[in-house]
DNA sequence: TCTGGGGTCCTAGGACCC
DNA sequence: TCTGGGGTCCTAGGACCC
């Protein structure tokens, strides 16, 4: 069996755990520059505030309902996710840590154990150690384990937060309850088709025709399919390094200028770059894209990337920016003003262990560099830069609402009178 | 006025190879 | 008049996840 252990309300848990003030109250949390709400606690879910929703949008309803809003605190939510991994580890080898939230499980060998009393033990013990309630779902495959996590979120007092789906007949009931929409991997676009053909409900999906679906569709929801039946298709996944890396943003103000859009595009390489170095990767292809503002339809839109294969594989800081910089002249239109641009490094392979160059390879007179800068800037904060780099500290991320780092920064800490 | 960031996987079409 | 088959790699875009 399958189980997935998903934290209620994440970042807002977070939050609540240091500050009790919100408990029973509505609260939302923000995405960055303090643009949507990405978090909601069942109170402002309840109020209509909907996922993603742009806050100044919803001025109104926030003031109406006194909706407390916060800044996301990623630094706190990493640490909490951190401890509640940690505590579910101990139940279980068999972990996959899906999100920051959210981990799979597999019980191999748990026959004769009660499954529901040893995910009501867990969920109990992270709800005293770390104070984040959490709701499980446990079923034959992974995706009907999603499935059952949702059964026991949505009726919370019925299941005690835990769903052991473990017959036809409730896997029947689950399917029949929810939308196309509510299966995992079934995303908007997908359920607005399934619905012109008249799908109601996730058991007409998985009813329709097998081969119909992977030529309308493709393999990919095949598998969610059989999945619903009961099929195990997917496993738990190993942790594995990452296979692509990505530093993007949206500007607070449009950016018109090449100069400051170079800079921006500058730093997001460098980021790329340093990420790349941590997990020891090389990257053999950087991808820069520069975008408008779509949501201005009155304004010149201008949305373009460029991939760009290197002519060999590296994290260099130095060989990245210089391709990222010349994607970004290339690119880059006078009469348009740019709202977000970002850096993806791809095609990635370990860093110890690559084909070399005949010809050209600068990256073993950068590597000591890279090693010495990466050092300095981890022990004393981002001291070192590139001239061409903002080192104002001009580009700040709009935070209005952010709480204080109560488990990762030593001033942070919470104080007992 | 103000609308996030970081990932994964798949497909189609074009260009190229022998 | 009539022009193959089996591949790889690249690019761009789409769909999904949290």
């Amino acid at each position: 069996m399958f189980a997935l252990i998903d934290c209620n309300n994440f970042y807002v848990s977070c939050e609540r755990v240091f500050n009790p003030s919100l408990n029973g109250r509505p609260v939302i949390v923000l995405s960055n520059n303090d643009g949507c709400a990405i978090s909601r606690s069942d109170e402002a879910k309840k109020l209509g505030i909907p996922m993603g929703a742009p806050i100044f949008k919803y001025k109104s309803l926030i003031d109406k309902h006194k909706i407390v809003v916060l800044s996301s605190n990623y630094p706190l939510y990493a640490d909490m996710s951190h401890r509640v991994m940690n505590i579910i580890s101990g139940f279980t080898p068999d972990m996959e840590i899906y999100s920051i939230d959210e981990a799979f499980l597999k019980f191999r060998g748990y026959e004769n154990y009660d499954l529901f009393t040893l995910a009501s033990l867990m969920r109990n013990k992270i709800l005293k150690w770390t104070g984040i309630p959490t709701s499980v779902g446990i079923a034959p495959t992974k995706s009907l384990a999603k499935l059952a996590n949702k059964v026991a979120r949505k009726f919370p007092v019925q299941t005690n937060d835990v769903y052991l789906l473990d017959s036809d007949n409730k896997r029947l009931k689950s399917l029949t309850y929810f939308k196309p929409n509510d299966i995992w991997g079934i995303g908007k676009r997908l359920t607005r088709r399934l619905e012109y053909i008249g799908c109601k409900n996730a058991l007409d999906f998985v009813n329709l025709p097998e081969q119909w679906v992977k030529s309308n569709f493709s393999v990919v929801e095949l598998k969610i399919q059989q999945e619903l039946k009961g099929i195990s298709n997917l496993n738990l996944e190993s942790i594995k390094l990452k296979k692509s890396i990505a530093t993007t943003r949206s500007f607070d103000k449009p950016v018109c200028d090449l100069d400051k859009l170079k800079e921006r595009v500058s730093t997001f390489s460098l980021s790329c770059a340093e990420k790349l170095r941590r997990q020891n990767s090389i990257s053999n292809v950087i991808i820069v894209f520069i975008r408008s503002n779509f949501f201005r339809k009155d304004l010149k839109q201008h949305s373009c990337s460029r991939v760009i294969t290197l002519p060999y594989p590296t994290n260099s800081s130095f060989v990245l920016n210089n391709y990222a910089l010349k994607a970004v002249e290339e690119m880059f239109q006078s009469n348009v003003s740019y709202k977000k641009a970002g850096v993806i490094v791809t095609s990635l392979s370990p860093s110890d262990n690559y084909q070399l160059g005949i010809f050209e390879n600068e990256d073993y007179r950068h590597k000591p560099l890279m090693k010495i800068i990466d050092h300095i800037n981890s022990k004393y904060g981002d001291k070192i830069k590139l001239a061409n780099q903002d080192l104002t500290k001009k580009w700040k991320m709009k935070q209005e609402f952010l709480s204080p780092s109560y488990t990762t920064r030593l001033s942070d800490i919470i104080r007992i009178r």
